[in-house]
RNA sequence: GGAGGCGUGGCCGAGUGGUUGAAGGCUGCGGUCUUGAAAACCGCCGAUCCGAAAGGAUCCGGGGGUUCGAAUCCCUCCGCCUCCGCCA
């Protein structure tokens, strides 16, 4: 069924079993529970059990490729009775081989699904913290308007505006679905192409269109399986011969694209910018931002997808920074940047910036996260570079960046709010009027 | 949906059961030669795992099977191509 080498690895095996205690840290710092942290002890001991029986099955192995070899040249001599006799030789030590194997299968099953649910190493400079409100704040840029409470919110606005339709929305699809309709749909629109233009011919991204349904095992690449497949929808049946699961961003299609590829040093930095839906469960969210376009099903969002050298790694995830700040600039939106702390980093990423927006009606809001996931996906999806300088360099597992720049309905919120005027209406920013044709405010 | 063909290393392309991880070519890298370059010639050039190393194991789309031994035979899945049908 499963197509290509097996997925293995997340964080590097062999620290894990090396080095367990920088691993149990990390893990610490995350607020993983006992049951996680004892997941450290058991995947010593079975790699230690995997050793001993590779060795043990290589070693088999050395023996019957040369009794083969002796068969070989015995047959042709003629001598058969002698062949014959060392048949029964290897068939014994096949016998055993089998069993090795067997065993083998499951510790390495069980290996593979402990190592593929442990979460990233946290960058050593990533700061201590329980919850998000230990998040650091980097800094500043604009000035916030009202007092992020009562403002007037973008359903409101929209509602009233006539652009927005959360009602019929429900007709077709339930809560958390969205309808934008005459103006309000031309926003979005505007904006996903004021997006794409920013990062294609100011920032220098290849612009990628890519599946919106992609294989279990790219998801699992990226890190959003296995761990958190009630947050995706899945097809109800394979589909060419696999599980398939809408993306819930495009992070997903976009950093897999080189997935099982030796790229060669001077091809990096590889850096896609993206536009695709984005599909979320919202599993355990119920509650939460019920109102709105704030947290819904199915939204849209140009992502940015870098892939690079561990060197140039660090450079590549503030310049990413820099450039999705630069549309919340452009667009005349309030935002703060935000390190996140130790427990607060996402399962895959080793360090993370969020960019969050000001909201007149309910303070900060992310817009943006800007992740650096080291090499942890680039191994779990057996992405790797050749060095470059030394003739035969061994290939080495590249480092994955990603950030949203931006997502767009959280965006267009924040225009909403942002730049509603005391007659009703709203401004449209200078740098998104070509794309609205020339539209200075909607409900002017 | 029906019928057929194909799937080998970065690329092209040999190879139908035995010491082939794989001929040959191209590309790439190093060298000789040259003021430099080109050409020519010589050499090197896949990945993963175990091992301190020596060395060993595995990989010819994926998985399974036959065999002492499989790139080579069988089954199955995936992918690509061609023809017919259907839909856009």
């Amino acid at each position: 069924m499963d197509q290509g080498p097996p997925e293995s690895d997340m964080i590097d095996p062999n620290v894990v079993a090396q080095e367990p205690e920088r691993v149990r840290d990390s893990l610490r710092r995350r607020n993983a529970d006992e049951a996680t942290l004892s997941e450290v002890d058991r995947l010593v001991a079975l790699s230690e059990r995997r050793r001993a029986l590779v060795t043990e099955r290589d070693n088999l192995n050395a023996d019957r490729n040369r009794l083969s070899q002796q068969i070989g040249g015995l047959y042709k001599a003629g001598q058969r009775e002698e062949a014959d006799a060392l048949k029964v030789t290897v068939q014994a030590g096949n016998a055993r081989i089998a069993v090795i194997e067997e065993e083998l299968a499951t510790v390495d099953g069980e290996r593979d699904a402990a190592l593929m649910g442990l979460p990233n190493l946290l960058d050593a400079r990533v700061p201590d913290g329980r919850s998000e409100a230990d998040n650091v704040e980097v800094r500043r840029w604009g000035s916030p308007t009202g007092d992020g409470q009562t403002g007037e919110s973008h359903v409101e606005i929209g509602t009233r505006l006539g652009i927005l339709d959360l009602e019929r929305a429900t007709k077709l699809t339930g809560t958390r679905f969205w309808v934008l309709s005459g103006a309000g749909a031309r926003l979005e629109r505007a904006l996903i192409n004021f997006f794409l233009d920013l990062h294609v011919s100011q920032h220098g991204y290849t612009e990628v269109m890519v599946p919106y349904m992609v294989h279990r095992s790219v998801a699992e690449g990226t890190g959003q399986l296995p761990k958190f497949e009630k947050d995706m929808f899945r097809l109800a049946e394979p589909l060419n011969g696999q599980d398939v699961f809408l993306i819930p961003t495009a992070e997903v299609p976009v950093t897999n694209l080189h997935r099982e590829e030796i790229l060669e040093a001077d091809q990096l930095p590889l850096k896609y910018a993206a536009f695709t839906p984005c599909f979320r469960s919202e599993a355990g969210s119920a509650g939460r931002d019920v109102r709105g376009l704030i947290r819904v099903h199915q939204f849209h969002k140009v992502e940015l997808v870098w892939i690079t050298t561990p060197e140039d790694a660090d450079a590549c995830h503030q310049a990413l920074v820099g450039h999705a700040e630069k549309a919340l600039q452009l667009l005349e939106l309030p935002y703060r940047v935000m390190e996140l702390c130790a427990a607060d980093t996402s399962f895959g990423a080793a360090r993370c910036y969020d960019l969050e927006v000001w909201l007149p009606s309910q303070g900060y809001r992310e817009i943006s996260s800007c992740s650096h996931f080291g090499d942890f996906q680039a191994r779990r999806m057996q992405l790797r570079y050749r060095p470059a300088g030394e003739k035969k360099a061994k290939p080495r597992p590249a480092h994955t960046l990603n950030g949203s720049g931006l997502a767009v309905g959280r965006t267009l919120v924040a225009i909403l709010e942002n730049h509603l005027q005391p007659d009703g209406s709203v401004r449209i920013p200078a740098a998104l009027r070509p794309y609205m044709g020339g539209v200075e405010a909607i409900g002017a």
